[in-house]
DNA sequence: ACCCCCGCGTGAAACGATTCAATTATTCCG
DNA sequence: CGGAATAATTGAATCGTTTCACGCGGGGGT
């Protein structure tokens, strides 16, 4: 009634545990007339193969996670799509967690993870000071992936795109359109993209000689874009451009800019980062920093599998997209 | 070096693995000398929790799975969201799967939770067919709470939306700004939620002698909407006023309709259906029947904890919410 | 006739934690 | 000071698989 095991199969078909592992595992190593009964059996029993036994077992399970700063925000429902469909026919089974940019929810992730022996992990880290928590997965031989974050000196792969030439790319685009002085908006500056977007617009500015006002956001989503906006406003002469960490930020930005009555683009300028469809869909069609979401995904998973297979003669690499500026309606000049 | 087990600690703290257990789970049955050598052995080993054979002899693991039909839909994201820190506070872990409206990929999932023994499950299911495999889950003792989605005569706990009045309000909208006829954009129809929220829209027109249009969207994403729409606006006397089964479509359908020039609101209104935060956000801010999104998921997983708690003895709750429409620009007939 | 191999099956030993009855050491009380 | 209650620890059984060394009977080759 409850839940049946090998052991009520194996009775039920008259045969041995091995013999119906064996069913379930090399059917063709079992003859025809046996494998039958021992089907039969289990479809009338409604068995179903209990895998925390299996995982024991084995020692690992199949299962990959993969761990984002926010699930709500598209941009990395992407990457998990674009990691999925890999995954999947690996035979494996995504897990996906919110770290929601926090390092205490990301540590607790880490922690249930490994007591779960996942396969793998892809990972987004929160903090510069996720590194070391994770070399623990490593020498645990949990291979890990970094998402959307270069290795740098870490012993792992990686997938990412140039955050400080995307920052450049966004603070260039309103310096030829001849801003002279530019607002950043994100945080916070822990996470290392923002830091390296705000980098890479810093250089652009301090060698074009636009002023840069910076102003940080407590995370980096629709509210923190809206809250940050109120702020610059407050000043005696706020910038006439504001570069945001990501989409959800901008889109925030161009509700509170639009709240207070100020006119995008033709008073303020926006560019947002990720491109995420709605960016293109929104109020003002937001010019955005592209970066290749879903492939980004299925190359992480691509990496992680790579490892997987060559075991303890792998080597890292790490895969470096660039991103790719997207014009619209948010920083036309004319029209 | 690799992975140490309890009796690798046992044996590096001088007792056995029954007391390194109780360390572990009932730290005062345990002397105050003796936790502290085991706890000393477990750090300096990097040991690390089994979790397959704790549920092993559990029988059942930790985890709570939720299935939804899309990801990316920010509606799912809000309600997983939702369902979240209750899980989290009850010592669980979420498991989120995207059936992507396919029920061969459901099944799969099922199939996959199954073996895994997962602790319950909340799910918005494909089908109707879907049933009978959850029946499948509820007679192994896996409690399973519908989510946007009303039991009926199935034998599970559910939260919705009342999908049927809500489709009554987006139709009722529409009529009351003097349109003559609607077209309603979404599908499959094998989803449930599409048929409801038809339905409601039908009984208006009906009542109101409006001209009703259907047109069956591939998928109930941003590519169906816009695919939906092309199909429409090929129609001689195109309809004036569409109502999309959900945001994303609608927000395909505002796209589609402006990159053929016709005007919204003015030549053509629109009314989507979730109120996800990119409506208010839109080219044209939407308007949209609003769900009570986070609490949708907080509602499923204290319904799911009431069962668990209660066990055998446990009657079904069915709880139903109501929806609200939320009017904008993209139906403002004035201004 | 002998041996070996092959195809099918068997049974028991892992895997790593939890649990509980049994054991030993300690304290308390009359 | 004996005996009982209390506290701390042990060891073995158990959960449900997978795996592997082994048995057994029947051909085929020489």
């Amino acid at each position: 009634m409850t839940t049946s095991s090998m052991k009520d199969v194996a009775r039920a078909a008259g045969v041995s545990v091995g013999t119906v592992s064996n069913v379930l595992n090399r059917p063709d190593a079992v003859a025809e007339e046996t494998r039958r009964r021992v089907l039969a059996a289990i479809a009338s029993l409604g068995y179903v193969r209990n895998d925390s036994a299996r995982q024991l077992r084995a020692g690992r399970s199949r299962n990959v996670a993969i761990v984002v700063l926010d699930v709500s925000n598209p941009f990395f429902t992407d990457v998990v799509r674009g990691a999925e469909p890999l995954v999947d026919s690996a035979g494996g089974v995504v897990t996906v967690c919110d770290s929601g940019e926090d390092v205490r929810r990301e540590q607790r992730h880490l922690e249930i993870l490994e007591e779960q022996r996942v396969r793998g992990l892809l990972i987004t880290p929160v903090d510069d000071t996720s590194a070391e928590r994770l070399e623990r997965l490593t020498a645990h031989d949990i291979p890990v992936v970094l998402v959307d974050r270069g290795a740098g000196l870490h012993p792992h792969c990686s997938v990412a795109v140039d955050d400080v030439h995307g920052g450049r790319l966004a603070a260039a685009h309103l310096v030829e359109q001849g801003h002279a002085s530019v607002a950043f908006i994100g945080g916070p500056l822990s996470i290392p993209q923002v830091r390296d977007r705000l980098a890479g617009c810093r250089e652009v500015c301090e060698r074009s000689g636009t002023r840069l006002e910076t102003f940080t956001s407590v995370s980096l989503n629709v509210g923190g874009g809206r809250q940050a906006v109120e702020q610059m406003l407050r000043l005696p002469d706020a910038p006439t451009a504001v570069f945001c960490a990501n989409d959800l930020v901008a889109l925030g930005a161009l509700q509170g800019l639009t709240m207070h009555g100020v006119k995008v683009p033709e008073e303020c300028a926006i560019v947002g980062y990720d491109d995420i469809d709605f960016a293109a869909a929104a109020a003002v069609p937001l010019s955005s920093v592209r970066q290749p979401r879903a492939q980004l995904g299925r190359t992480a998973a691509q990496l992680l599998f790579e490892e997987i297979a060559e075991g303890k003669g792998h080597t890292h690499r790490n895969v470096v997209f660039q991103p790719e500026l997207v014009a619209r309606a948010s920083t036309a000049v004319d029209l």
